[in-house]
DNA sequence: GTGAAAGCGCTAACAA
DNA sequence: TTGTTAGCGCTTTCAC
């Protein structure tokens, strides 16, 4: 300790904590000393013992860390976190989950203040661990069925019903769905009705619902709905989907539950020689950015928004009596690639 | 503590560190009751302090945090740097910067194993505070002038003259730059050579001094180059510097210290009735996605490679003996943006 | 295979 | 304004 050196430990850690507490004369001397004697500072680990505060957020992903930069509606999800963090002065800390190892030591490990649990599946390991934690918890989009947790969200089924009804409207009822992974094993094919409706994951099963439902107000039976499903979320995912979907289907409408799947098919569709939307429409869902550039029809949904408002809800040493659950809106912008059915 | 349950600290800890260590029918016994008990197994910042390892990574950018999720350059950087941590099992922590503050107490707070600095200006007061945490530092970039680090980066310099050249060479002589911020406060507007031999930020320095020598080659005079200089790092940045130059010289190239100025050059000068190349060239640096989409002639850098560099050689417990610096490759990509200038 | 003791480096009360 | 006293919760020799 630094208070061999003239003083006492505590005008030591007052010295870096509370400088109104101590003369400048003397806290400056501390310093001087504390640098001549290479001393770095008090130490941040032992600090939050102390404190019992990390400054810091945990943030869970389903996938691999390095996912978070490649998906482009992630990346904006974590932009809106890092904005209500830094309002906060909290550090963002993103918590590496191996997918293989069942272990979820990483989520045990983890120095933070609490977490922001980002669109996981059902029943998973990692996610359970954080619950086990003794701190606060915010989980986006997905799942759902979690007690004592704020959340933050949209209405997937009720944004899809809209969907379905705006491609209904325009005529359609020969059509398709492009989703992302129902598991959490690979399965990249046509997913049947069971599948649709035992999938780990909530958010695609409350989208695929809603075109249900949607279309079923149309009178389009959905068990003749072919669903094809892709692990992979990318653009070159939705490309080889919609060749596999039109492969075997005659649809005049291809919608993905996701922007950029459907910007895949667009690509795909339109590489193969058909026009979008005379030939085929083709409807995303998110918003981002490069859907706009495509003028794609789709549902945009305020992803910054979602990362700030769970950022917010948790840092904000509200009432946090009961849990709060926040449902952010949705808008369906009708653009470019969807239009009426070619006549037969 | 548990441990009042039957068996000791040592086992409890054994328990949740050391499986192989005691008895499977104990284990399940330990970790049965301290369910039971609500005990939410070891603390991790207690453990941290004990083991001395925080099992992550903090991360220092010029900017606030958002800015890392707003600028597709930063995004790939950590893209590969979010790589490198997986890879280790080890977390990124997001250290929050007050901009403005002259409180380097997020950086001193931060409980990370050692920090990665990405491209900060000389003389950053977070910076310093970096230097003076006991844990290896990789700064990526800039600022170059820092011993005892390890350091990733590319030759901004020789890349710059390869791009002069390949101006040059189409025959350009009546040149302009639109490059980012020179220092810390805003200055938008025409920046003088004494400004830019004097800029904060290392990296535009040398890729203002690469494009000056290129063109020196050449036989132009680099006190008759008009430098336009904006502090902000974005498409409509690069459209109102393209402006701004535009109004005041009649140039036949510009040459962008960065893609996203150059994309937003291009819109405006395409905007305002000038063909690209044939009455205007316009070249960017990095080589990010939306240039590639774009044609830009371009600067590619291996951004992503850098970030996973930086990660590895910090967590890499090899021969922290001398630092290291690692200088990637550069790639000029001549593509539709750049063109002979027109005949007077 | 298990327990006892020692301390990681700090800060919050309180006393002087 | 400064010093004293207690831990924060854990892991780690080392002895049993």
């Amino acid at each position: 300790m630094a208070a061999e050196l003239g003083v006492s430990r505590t005008t030591v850690s007052n010295a870096y904590n509370r400088p109104d507490q101590l003369s400048p004369a003397l806290r400056r001397r501390v310093l001087d000393t504390a640098r001549r004697l290479g001393y770095p500072g008090p130490d941040p680990v032992a600090r939050s013992l102390r404190t019992r505060k990390a400054g810091a957020v945990g943030l869970l992903l389903t996938e691999a860390l390095s996912y978070a930069f490649r998906d482009p509606v992630a990346v904006q999800f974590l932009e809106g976190l890092a904005l209500a963090c830094e309002d906060n002065g909290s550090g963002l800390l993103l918590v590496p989950v191996s997918p293989e190892a069942d272990d979820p030591g990483a989520v045990a490990r983890a120095g933070v203040d609490g977490f922001v649990v980002y669109s996981m599946p059902d029943d998973d390991d990692n996610f359970a661990a954080v619950l086990e934690r003794p701190v606060p918890v915010v989980v986006c989009d997905q799942p759902t069925a979690v007690s004592d947790v704020d959340r933050v969200g949209i209405d997937d089924h009720a944004a899809m019903v809209d969907m379905a009804r705006h491609l209904a409207g325009l005529g359609h009822r020969r059509v398709g769905v492009l989703c992302m992974r129902l598991s959490t094993e690979r399965n990249d094919g046509f997913a049947s009705v069971g599948r649709q409706e035992n999938a780990r994951y909530e958010v695609q099963r409350r989208r695929l619902s809603g075109l249900r439902e949607g279309f079923a107000e149309a009178g389009v039976d959905w068990s003749t709905v072919p669903v094809v499903e892709r692990f992979d979320h990318s653009e070159s995912a939705g490309a080889s989907g919609a060749e596999q979907l039109l492969a075997r289907h005659d649809v005049t409408a291809i919608a993905c539950t996701s922007d950029l799947l459907a910007l895949g098919a667009l690509r795909h569709v339109r590489e193969s020689g058909r026009r979008v939307p005379e030939e085929v429409s083709i409807t995303g869902f998110d918003g981002v950015p490069a859907a706009e550039r495509a003028e794609l029809t789709t549902i945009r949904q305020p992803t910054l928004d979602k990362g700030r408002a769970a950022g917010e809800l948790l840092l904000d040493r509200g009432d946090r009596q009961r849990s709060r659950t926040l449902l952010l809106p949705t808008e369906l912008l009708a653009r470019a690639t969807s239009g009426p059915p070619p006549e037969r």
